[in-house]
DNA sequence: GTGATTTGTTAATCTACATGAATGCATAGG
DNA sequence: CCTATGCATTCATGTAGATTAACAAATCAC
């Protein structure tokens, strides 16, 4: 990937942090003023409904950014943890901070296409496309971690695949 | 609303266009090249899936702006069309354009919940939670559009409105 | 390495919501 | 003004996916 600076508009004061897998970066209800940058690893946002319930709600690898945004001055509704040992780069949230555009343009239109998806399109379709689009991520989390992110249960997901499986 | 050149960061060559009720601005296929500015009046993005059912993506009244987010140089998978008579501003998607940061990362917020609730509310806590943020849009567009963005049908939702009358 | 804790699979049952159809109302166009 | 089309409601039935539970497989901790 490009030159981290290139990317986010920064000047160089970017500290990396080391984090371990399982640790816990954000956690609902604290004031979010980092977004993570992911130099490398693997992390994942997540939110905890009133069941205890998590809903993941993205996954971010080498190159891509992990935030829960929340206006200014609000607390965050995500967590934020490492799915595997990583090297991260937290940017604080400047309200000044002129982010890219482009990148940012992106990602809403990341998240129009998920939400026409849950509107639209059954678990099996909605998982098929998540295969196609994130191979790498398939295979570096769990399965339940997968079946969270399409909306739906690990048991779920797990004889949707079996159905996958016998069909062909 | 404040200026509208504050608020897109423009140069003021912008162009009001009036389009009447049930006018089409933009098809999905099409290069989607304008984001549209509501200067008055209220618009409405929306998918066709396979089966042809209709899923609202957003509204957008007054001061809003409306947009189908697909990268540059792709095909839109939105329909915007105007629910009521309208006054708009088409401003063209200049990859150079220096969008308004802010304004981007609220938008991103307001879909990183909208996800985080499809997953993990009932349709009824989904509308009451509409309700409670959108109360004017309520008054102006027909049942079977909220339904559409809450992602339930007309039925469910006349049904869960009973529920809820019933109940107080 | 061995026991303990997570993860994945399978199956039975349950439920929220979809689908399809019928009916009454409103609204719009001629 | 009248008719046609669309909208909201209600009901009967169907279904995708949730829940619960039991077990097998993998992974973790010591």
């Amino acid at each position: 990937m490009e030159n981290i600076n290139d990317i986010l508009s920064l000047d160089s004061k970017a500290v990396t942090k080391h984090v371990k897998k399982g640790e816990i970066l954000q956690r609902e209800g604290e004031l979010s003023t980092s977004v993570f940058y992911v130099k490398n690893g693997l992390l994942r946002s997540y939110a905890i409904d009133h069941k205890g319930k998590e809903h993941v709600f993205m996954f971010g690898s080498e190159g891509w950014i992990v935030a829960d945004n929340v206006s200014q001055g609000e607390k965050g509704e995500l967590f934020i943890d490492a799915l595997e040992d990583s090297i991260v780069i937290p940017i604080s949230k400047s309200p000044l901070a002129p982010n890219d555009t482009q990148k940012l343009l992106k990602r809403i239109g990341v998240l129009q296409k998920r939400i026409i998806m849950l509107m639209s399109l059954p678990a099996v379709d909605r998982y098929n496309h998540f295969l196609e689009i994130y191979p790498e991520i398939v295979q570096r989390v769990p399965q339940k971690m997968i079946a969270s992110y399409l909306g739906i249960t690990p048991q779920a997901l797990s004889t949707l695949r079996g159905d996958i499986a016998r069909k062909k």
